[in-house]
Parts: C-alpha cells; structure tokens; sequence
DNA sequence: TCATTTTATGGTCTTATAGCCATAAATCCA
DNA sequence: TGGATTTATGGCTATAAGACCATAAAATGA
C-alpha cells in the first residue's frame, strides 16, 4: 500500500490504516519504541503538535516509511494544510 | 526528485535540497507560511523535535508532498531511526 | 579579498506535547 | 446482549518548540 500525504490528517489516517493491516492495537505499536497509547491515539486523529521524533519512532514499529517529493497536484486537490 | 526518508535528518536534508533546487533562502521559504528563519535552519538540520504542523506548513510552501509505504529494506540500510 | 547575503546559534517568553493515570466511550465477539 | 477489549478524553507535570531579536559564523560573488 501507498498513502499520498499532504495534510496531517491524512498522515494520521494512514497510520491507523497500516496498523491494523498489521492486527496491530494503539498500544501494541507503541510499547515497542515507548509511545503512550494515548499518544497514538492522537497521532491518528491528526495532532497538529505531534513531534516529528515521536512520529519516527511510530513508523520505525509499523515498520514504515515516508518519501518526499514534489506534490502531484490533482484537479480534486481540495486544501493543501 | 524523490527521497527516501526513515530518519529525521534525511527528512532535513531532503528538505533543504528541495529549498535550494527551488532558489528559495530559509527566510523566502519560511516566510509565505509563517514559519521563522531560525526553525528552518533547525529543521534542516534534524531536530528531532519539530512539530508536524510546522513541517507540513514547510512542505506546503515547497509544494512537496509525503507518501507513506511500508519500509522497502535493503542491505545497506543503516540505523532506521 | 571584502562586502553582502545566508545560515547557525543563543536567549526570552508563551504555549503545548507526551508521559502517566484514570476512566468514559466505542468496538468486538462469543 | 453483555463482558472484554480497544480507543478517546481529561487532568497533571516536566520539558521543549517556535516566534522574535540579536549576532556570530559561513557562504557567496563581484
């Protein structure tokens, strides 16, 4: 799977998508790299403040990760953050 | 351009590459999102502690864009986070 | 080389994350 | 449907981001 990403939002749907692919609960993910599960709770719901460490270590156990590039605009592109 | 980003400091990097192939200074870049000089440079450097709407108000203003997938390894892989 | 531009660093202040605990709310399933 | 599991919320505390200002350091180019 891929998710394009270019809000918070998505991002944190995407997290949630690819950890219960896994069969994964918020606490399961967390515990491993020392994420409270009240804190992956938000992450997925779209924290605004999450810290960028905190979303690393977060992929790092769901065995994600992220590429850059530039955005491929779309003519359905609603708000872009 | 693509890049692959499993740590901070590729994100950083990748980011700064991105400002430069676009001519923009951290100011120029910073500045049409509200975001100051001084945290682009710490972005770009690696902080581990950025916040993920100062990140994607950053992108926004490269119009890049972030796509999550599952971790592709490779041998040469090093630290992952 | 030297002035200019750009980036890095350091301090102050305000604000908010994330850990932690407790618990409510929602979801699952037998 | 009811108990168990999972997720969401709220409070508390320590810690730190980011805006802003000043300035040092580095890079640029004429």
């Amino acid at each position: 799977m891929m998710w394009k990403v270019v809000t918070i939002e998505s991002l944190g749907a995407a997290i949630r998508d690819a950890r219960k692919n896994k069969g994964l609960t918020q606490t399961a993910a967390g515990k491993p790299v020392g994420i409270d599960q009240t804190t992956v709770s938000k992450i997925e719901q779209g924290s605004a403040g999450t810290r960028l460490d905190t979303l690393f270590r977060l992929l790092a156990a769901l065995d994600l990760e992220l590429v850059l590039q530039p955005r491929q605009h779309s003519k359905d592109d609603g708000q872009v953050w």
